[in-house]
DNA sequence: CTGAAAGCGCTTACAG
DNA sequence: CTGAAAGCGCTTACAG
């Protein structure tokens, strides 16, 4: 590799001159030329590292998700990185499989001065290692928590409690009366709590019984909760699933039984995934900014790293919407 | 932050055991005991930059692929996370976009020492960058490269044609003559190529203007490129998608026409996602071992870190095959 | 605006 | 096995 030593004696400079011209200080425009021409004909580009050792920034941005595989987190890790290559940063990407393990580890790893900021996407597997999270020596945040968002750490997340209260009103208006919930649980509760809360305005209530804990958060697990639902009660007219992979494994459940969708039994999701507007039906879902949100958070860290202090210790509950398709309607009665 | 020369005088020896401590070297037992207690005590982090600096290696990977929101190749991202956990990587990522300036952008930012090797997946926006490839410090491997794999990167890919044949001798053999293809080209073209040289097996041939060009890879994408199939050919009995998002979109294009899936128009797709074997109907597509392409350019490219020396130049296909399900069937005539 | 020096926090030869 | 020194490639005060 060459170095800057060796563009300073090409260009008959010193090294700060150099690096005054790479950092774009007033150079003189002569000394300016001869150091871009030993640049050009060296082929030299700055040791990063070295760079990074001196100034003790990185322009290396972490983030943790549950797992990439997942399409509500690839589209995270998606937007995040938007926004990370409009600021110039790199992104440093760990997933922490539900793990506290794992989570762990990575942190331990990053802890070393390797990124300038972290965000930490989703609350299972991370619940555990908040004390660590809190004595990182960048900033942390916090995006898509749901269960009691910690006061320690700013928290960009969504009002899942509210989302889930849309889903329920939405069923409930439509008439449906029994109603079975798949819903991954423990995490899942504030969702599971507004729709409960939809309901509990016409004093009906969904019954403990009739909310089924998928073994994980993809369709295959989605298609066993829903048929565990429909056996139980044959006369259920509505599934909620709290995640649109698993309503799509609902869809193929409902159809397995040899019922129709929205006809027989209708089905809602939450997330609004990109390929649930051409499912079979289209998927009636609960919708939420992804974008903003990893804009928000991404900026709010980006920020406290130029500013050289922690972020503002906020949170901030971005609002969900309904979006209807062709998956919901009336129970068969109504 | 705690520097390693502070633990050496809490211990009261010097950096160089403490060095040695951590690096695992054979050092005197209490000497070890005592620079134990001192890390302890003072909660030290040795700052993997110095030692990055220092050492030359980074234990860092970096990863480009074209989109995380693409399920191939989030599932990419995550095989080859899983392989460097295990070795104790990190995983820098890196979205190319399709854009062959994005992936010269990130291209130079690695370039300077940031990663100790790079596996580049897909070659939309990269094949203009191959020059600076080969140039890069570090080992870098291409993945799941589909057209005209260059001779001077490693390449473990996939056998796209095998792969095309695989699902044209299946739809061939199921009778049907009059197919469509929707297929992102020019990248998917050895696909494309397969499928025909499947049909060419029995003097039949899939016309050019049968091959409909989708605005991107997404289930919206495929279900406008489906329709415009059967509005082009309303006697079409089978359609290829050269991906299963794309596919997803054409069983709902099939479906908006009032016909069925597979009565009446077949669907195979490509890539085995795992929500395909749960859409309406499930998916009949060519599936490939990506965890074992993951770890095999992944481990190559650790191995050339570890042996400090350029890797195999050698490309490697792996084998497709085809999983049938429910949206395939014989044509309606047969 | 430019030159010579110090130092970021490590690791790696090199003597004892 | 341990100690004192040099150096990885930068940037940042500090004099001229």
């Amino acid at each position: 590799m060459v170095t800057m030593a060796e563009v300073a004696e090409r260009a008959g400079v010193t090294k700060q001159s150099v690096s005054n011209v790479l950092a774009g200080k007033s150079v003189r425009p002569e000394t300016a030329a001869k150091v871009n021409a030993a640049i050009e004909e060296l082929g030299y580009k700055p040791n990063l590292l070295a760079r990074s050792l001196r100034t003790g920034t990185t322009m290396t941005f972490g983030l943790f998700v549950p797992s990439v595989a997942d399409p509500f987190y690839s589209s995270v890790v998606e937007e995040v990185e938007n926004v990370l290559v409009r600021h110039g940063y790199n992104l440093l990407l760990a997933t922490t499989r539900h793990d506290p393990e794992y989570a762990r580890a990575h942190l331990e790893n990053l802890t070393a001065r390797a990124v300038d900021a972290l965000l930490v996407a989703g609350d299972a597997g991370v619940v555990q290692q908040l004390p660590l999270l809190a004595a990182a020596q960048f900033p942390v945040g916090l995006f898509a928590w749901e269960v009691d968002p910690p006061q320690s750490l700013p928290v960009v997340s969504i009002d899942y409690e509210a989302a889930g209260f849309l889903a329920g009103r939405h069923l409930r208006d439509l008439g449906h009366r029994k109603v079975a919930v798949v819903a991954s649980l423990p995490f899942h509760a504030p969702r599971v709590a507004g729709l409960r809360r939809a309901f509990a305005a016409d004093g009906l209530d969904i019954d403990d019984s009739m909310v089924f804990t998928p073994a994980s958060d993809d369709a295959s697990a989605g298609f066993a909760a829903a048929s565990a639902a429909l056996a139980a009660d044959p006369g259920l007219t509505a599934i909620f699933a709290t995640r649109d992979v698993l309503a799509l494994g609902a869809l193929d459940a409902v159809a397995r039984t040899g019922r129709r969708v929205p006809e027989d039994v209708s089905v809602v999701g939450f997330d609004d995934l990109a390929l649930v507007g051409h499912s079979e039906p289209a998927l009636t879902t609960v919708a939420f900014p992804t974008r903003e949100m990893a804009q928000q958070a991404v900026e709010l860290l980006l920020r406290a790293v130029d500013a050289g202090k922690p972020p503002t210790n906020a949170i901030s509950l971005l609002r969900p919407s309904l979006t209807v398709r062709a998956s919901s309607g009336p129970p068969p009665s109504a």
